[in-house]
DNA sequence: ATGGAAATCGAACAGTGTGCGAGTGGATTT
DNA sequence: AAATCCACTCGCACACTGTTCGATTTCCAT
């Protein structure tokens, strides 16, 4: 029972969907295609508290418990949706293609596919992405910088951070679009409301009251898509910087090591043994 | 119900904790601090799914109802406990400390926060941080931006992408950090099982796969803190890059215009119309 | 046709968040 | 001292959840 938002405890170790093979599928009934297609109808028409089993179910014309069958738990389903919705972003032929326009389309289409299907957003941050499309996402990605220079460690960190910005910038993103959605209101209202909202909330912090004083005047769509844009340039211009890096390594022919550079503030977990 | 996950309908529009008036809290009994530090004890020791209002109410020796004479609903809760998460990052002064310093700090330290409070994730990424932590944690890190130097539009996108950098990066990366430890395993069991499942999900990613066998080697963590650093100094430097346009339009005398320069790849929500 | 496997289904269980109305206790007013 | 009021607690009930189990149906290979 919502046990996809944190593990509580996993039936099997790494128990995943990818892991095990799917069933036969030879019946003309029920399929899991059937299944995860009629998940997302749901899912993106109601949102996550609309899809229940019993309503999966009785949107196929089927019993709640014959989707047990087919799927061992709803987490399960969970994972084949939010693979789905990786699916949705399609890169262009890393061989063809700068890394820097890689990064940008897997950026805006990643964040696109997000803003389509806001219900992945809590799953992204619960469970691994092993399905077959973030793994093809991925794959792209690393070829695409590969073939740009980047050399092993960094190569993989470089990926790992562009995947997290779009992330972590979406998420709150939507997590105000929804708010502001399902508020019932529109326009002046809604606005006037939200304003009066986060000036309570804000109203020991002059500095951030003038920050949404600046953005009232503006479409928030708009400023939103220039924000991401900002942050999506800064992180480019941070990866030029280390790609650099690595092919001044490899000219002199250094091997890769990890820098041993996680210097200042340390959090709890940074000093591990290293081996 | 497991609403905040992904708001369905709201009761009052923009109705969040914050905006109304909490409770006299003059009697002897139940208050909503102990209920907070309660709930979050719970959601430390045995995660999201182990917080239920009877067993919050048990907890506190009280009934479970009891509970919603000091808060709305669950929902409420959830506001309240997030926020205190965001209280457990303490920054430095920002008049005396330099935007790179304040960044690294607020970097790291909200990170072990999401670290050691793990069920906070999925809650970010749904409902807007108004609380009076997120506030004052905004607020510092907008003051010290400000002071080096950020003029107003990209001040805002500076901190922000920060924010969505470490929570897209920490999201991920505690999903993983969950499955691992809730398998029961350890040690070089653990190891061999992830191996084998990894192994599985990528096997037609041969790139994918080469990865995984350099990390095998090390301590996760280790890799963690290593990839971790290395986005933010991609980050970092990227910033240093805006704030040096922010120091030579203000030496000009150019205002600060949002540039318009959302090109290439556009989403369907970057192209509304301008005001 | 028949045995067996594949698939479906209904009933039931333990659990959830929360609305409602009846109750409690202590302070304030008459 | 008695009555009133209000903050607060709580048990019951409702509709709903994911999932188990055993019985039942459906279908294919022999």
């Amino acid at each position: 029972m919502c046990e996809w938002i944190y593990a509580g405890t996993v039936k099997e170790p790494f128990s995943s969907v990818w892991t095990r093979e799917g069933r036969p599928a030879k019946s003309p009934g029920l399929s899991r295609d059937q299944i995860v297609r009629a998940a997302m109808e749901i899912l993106d028409a109601e949102g996550v508290d609309a899809l229940s089993m019993r309503r999966l179910g009785a949107k196929l014309g089927s019993g709640a418990t014959s989707l047990y069958w087919h799927i061992a738990h709803k987490d399960e389903l969970m994972e084949l949706v939010m693979d789905e919705v990786y699916g949705k972003v399609d890169l262009p032929d890393p061989e063809v293609t700068s890394w820097e326009d890689m990064a940008s389309i897997l950026a805006y289409g990643l964040r696109a596919a997000f803003v389509g299907h806001p219900w992945v957003i809590p799953l992204v941050g619960t469970m691994p992405s092993l399905g077959p499309n973030a793994m093809r996402m991925s794959s792209l990605m690393l070829r695409a910088f590969e073939r740009a220079g980047f050399t092993s460690p960094p190569l993989d960190y470089a990926v790992s951070t562009l995947l997290a910005f779009v992330l972590g910038w979406t998420g709150p993103e939507l997590a105000w679009r929804s708010t502001l959605a399902n508020s019932g209101m529109s326009g002046e209202e809604l606005d006037a409301a939200m304003m009066k909202t986060v000036r309570q909330a804000a109203r020991n912090h002059p500095d951030i009251l003038e920050r949404f004083d600046d953005y009232r005047v503006k479409d928030p769509d708009v400023v939103r898509a220039i924000a991401f844009d900002f942050g999506l340039t800064c992180l480019l211009d941070g990866l030029r910087v280390r790609l650099a890096e690595c092919r001044d390594r490899a000219g002199a022919g250094i091997p890769d090591t990890a820098s041993d550079a996680a210097s200042g503030v340390t959090s709890d977990t940074d000093r591990a043994p290293r081996t």
